[in-house]
DNA sequence: CTCCATCCGTACGGTGGCGTATTGTTTATC
DNA sequence: GATAAACAATACGCCACCGTACGGATGGAG
């Protein structure tokens, strides 16, 4: 046998398949049991009901991502046009991670179109962003104002391309990169 | 009276209502019917079922879409770069058509993810504004190549500021403006 | 006035999902 | 090997929605 015993965080995996495969409306319990091979006893044990559910859900992409962050903050180079190149590679490698990477993302931003908590964490999230990115422009010699301008150009022409071409991985790291060169040209660092 | 019967668009346009204020979850006969103050009997007369009025929706979208890309080739400017600055005006400007703009594209770009036929049509049309744009980015003096480029790293920006800061019409039209210009310096036109 | 087409209301059966309650079944522990 | 805890299956009532059937209202054509 595989693994005949769950733990609430399966659950939550097969929650976010769910979730990349059919949307938030995917997002049922009995259904996913299906998924699982299992029966709906199982998911009221580990969970008083959905809400739960999507609450769990919310929190681990949120950890999630702020590892993935962090993570690149951290181990990428110190130089930070090296670290913009990093994210580059980061947000266009295919490795797909243990909870659905690109497929997420768009779908809680769609999400949190219909639901405030939802866009208050997502709001959250962009701005976290937003500001390391700022931050690194920041390093790499472009006044404030500068920065902050081409920090929201750069992440969303990244959110855009993942939305205009997904598979594409190979020329939408292209067409970042030559932006990101664009970007720092702005204000020569010296 | 304001109105005591219905026509097929007017259950497209409440539709479009719906998704835009609940996602696609929320299209469903019934309560739309209620939000028309009408019984579902209505529905079943204009349409067969629920997936009609959806393909209705998807036509009816197409459409508008279209002729709001046309509208803006033919009205604007003659200039290229005129017309470019046109098109960010427009597509910042705060007048939501009809059948609620800038909500509905995100939804459709999500419904895409899980539905085959959508996709195609979303990335047809996402063809179509990417030549629309390259042919500007090309008549304002850019090589091909970077024509192609340029308008792909344009269009993703936009689309990712309608994701990113929804409601922030002024700073957005300033970001894509700065972007516009930094694209269009690549090769001086002359 | 009548008749037909258009449009809507109402009532119905069927389905699928939610959450609860209750009863197994496995596993660790002593 | 008894026992308690962790986990799961089953069965149930409930509700929202789908799609159909049919009957009632309304308005224009003749």
């Amino acid at each position: 046998m595989v693994k005949d015993r769950l733990s609430a965080s399966d659950w939550v995996k097969a929650a976010f398949r769910a979730l990349t495969k059919g949307g938030l409306g995917a997002v049922r319990v009995e259904p996913i049991a299906r998924d699982l091979g299992v029966s709906k006893g199982s998911f009221y044990w580990h969970f008083k009901d959905l809400p739960h559910l999507k609450a769990a859900m919310l929190e681990t992409w949120r950890i999630a991502a702020n590892e993935a962050v962090i993570a690149l903050v951290e181990q990428a180079a110190e130089e930070p046009r090296e670290r913009l190149r990093h994210l580059i590679a980061q947000v266009t490698s295919d490795i797909a991670d243990e909870y659905g990477g690109a497929g997420v993302e768009a779908a809680l931003r769609e999400w949190a179109r219909y639901d405030a908590e939802v866009a208050r964490l997502i709001s959250e999230m962009d701005r976290q962003r937003l500001d390391f990115v700022t931050s690194l422009f920041l390093a790499a010699g472009l006044p404030e104002a500068g920065a902050e301008q081409s920090a929201r150009q750069f992440y969303a022409a990244l959110i855009g391309l993942e939305q205009l071409s997904p598979a594409q991985n190979r020329r939408r790291e292209a067409d970042l990169l030559a932006l990101l060169e664009l970007l720092l040209r702005r204000q020569p660092a010296g």
